[in-house]
DNA sequence: TCCGAACCGTACCGTTCGGTACGGCGTTGC
DNA sequence: GCAACGCCGTACCGAACGGTACGGTTCGGA
C-alpha cells in the first residue's frame, strides 16, 4: 500500500522515540561509512523499511538533514554564566570554553557531521553547512560573547567588537586542529593535551586583550 | 582496441601538455560540480575519450589524485628568505605570509580541493587529504619556520618550539575563515580585508611572542 | 605508401542506489 | 471479530555512473 504523504519530520517537529532510533542508526552509518550513507544501509541498521524512511523524512536529503539537525542541536559547549569576574575567574571561564570546544571538534561525531556538511556544500545542494555552522561556530560565539563583555565591563579585557575578539579566541583555540582532522590527519588529542591547549588559548587571549597590555584595537 | 596498460601518470611523472589540459578540465569540473565529478563529464569537457582517461590515470580515484597533486603542488605561499631582520622586517614577512595564505584559503580552487579531499577522507578511501595537507598546512609551516627561527636568532621573538609557534600563527591567520568557507558560508574577503587581517595576525603574533613581552612559554 | 601507435567518439555492460509498490503482520478502536 | 492503520521486509524499476570494447581518424616513421 502507498503510505499517505505526511509532512516529514525534517521540518521542525520533535522526532518520536522510534524516529530517534532511526536517526541514531543514521548517525552510526555516518560515523562508519562517511558520506556513503545509503537508504538501504540505514533501513537495515534501523530495522525499518525504506518506505518508512521516505514517509518520515521525504528523501535522502531530508534524512541527512534531520540527523544533522537532531545531533547538532545537542552539541552544547556548556554555558557558563558570567557571574562576578576577576581575572582568575575569567581565565577559568575561557579555559572551560576552550576545553569544551576542543572536545567537541575532536569528537568522531563532529568530524563526521562536518565532513558530510562540507561535502553537501560542495555539491551546492542543501543547507547542512548552515545548520552545522549555526549549532557550532555561531552557537559557541553567542555563548562566549556575554563572558567577554562581562570581562570588559569588569575592566579585565578591552576590545571594540566582541565578534572580532571572539574570532581571535576561536583561532587560538582551534589553530590547525579541525582542518587537520577533517582532512584525515591522525592527530591525537588526549584529555591532558586538550587541557593544556585550552589553558594556552586562554592565556594567549588574555595576553592579547588584557586591559593592562595592548589596547583593544590590537585585535 | 584495448589500450595497452601503461603506468598511470598519477604516480610521479610530469604530466604532458595534453594531460594538463585534462587536469585543468577536471579542476573546472571540481569547481562547478563539487564532488559530482563524473568521468563522462570530464571526458566531454576535456574533449578526450574515457578510454584515454583510464589509460592515463588508472581510475577515477587516480584522476582526482592527479588533479589535486598537480594543482596543490602549485599552491605556493611565496617563500621569503629571512635576510637580515629587524622588527619591522619580521612584521612585514609575517604579514606577507598571512596575506598569501589568506588569499589561498579563500580561493575557489582551494575550497573545492579541500572539500573533495575532506569528502574522500570521510569515505576513508584515499590519501587526497594527506596530499592537500602536505601542500597546504605543512608546506606553509615549513616555509615560515625559518623566518620564525631567524627572528628568534635576531632576538626579536622568543619561543621553545617553532612548530608550536607556527600553529599559533596559523590560528591567528585563519581564525574561523576556512571552516566557514568550507561549510558554505557566504563570507567575503576582499583584498583590503585580507590585508588588514594579515596585519592583525602579524601584530598579534608579535604581541604574543615578542621578546620584550611575555616569554616564549606563554605560547 | 604502408604500418602501427595514440587517441577520439560512442556504444555497451554491470552494478549501485534512490525511490516506489506490494504483501503480510501486529495493534487499535468499534 | 473485523476493518483500518502503521509499519516491516522484500522485490522491483529506472537512472546514473564506473569501467570496457570497438570502430574510425590522425600522425609519425620506415
Amino acid at each position: 500500500m502507498t503510505l499517505s504523504p505526511v509532512a516529514p519530520v525534517a521540518s521542525d517537529d520533535e522526532p518520536s522515540p522510534r524516529q530517534i532510533e532511526v536517526l541514531e542508526a543514521t548517525l552510526r552509518q555516518m560515523l562508519t561509512e562517511g558520506q556513503a550513507v545509503t537508504m538501504n544501509a540505514v533501513a537495515k541498521a534501523a530495522s525499518c523499511s525504506k518506505e518508512t524512511l521516505y514517509k518520515w523524512f521525504g528523501d535522502r536529503e531530508g534524512l541527512l538533514t534531520a540527523t544533522v539537525k537532531w545531533k547538532a542541536s545537542r552539541v552544547h559547549v556548556g554555558a557558563v554564566e558570567p557571574g562576578r569576574l576577576d581575572r582568575a575567574a575569567l581565565m577559568a571561564r575561557l579555559e572551560e570554553f576552550a576545553r569544551n570546544w576542543l572536545t567537541v571538534i575532536t569528537s568522531e561525531t563532529s568530524i563526521a557531521l562536518n565532513r558530510i556538511a562540507i561535502g553537501e556544500a560542495g555539491a551546492k545542494k542543501g543547507h547542512l553547512g548552515a545548520i552545522v555552522l549555526e549549532n557550532g561556530r555561531f552557537a559557541v560565539g553567542a555563548r562566549l560573547k556575554p563572558v567577554l563583555e562581562a570581562g570588559r565591563a569588569a575592566g579585565l579585557i578591552a576590545f571594540d567588537d566582541s565578534e572580532e575578539a571572539f574570532r581571535t579566541f576561536f583561532g587560538l583555540m582551534a589553530r590547525d586542529v579541525q582542518i587537520r582532522l577533517l582532512l584525515g590527519d591522525a592527530l591525537q588529542l588526549p584529555a591532558e593535551t586538550i587541557q593544556s591547549e585550552a589553558a594556552r588559548a586562554a592565556r594567549q587571549f588574555l595576553a592579547l586583550y588584557g586591559a593592562q597590555s595592548q589596547p583593544g584595537s590590537a585585535g
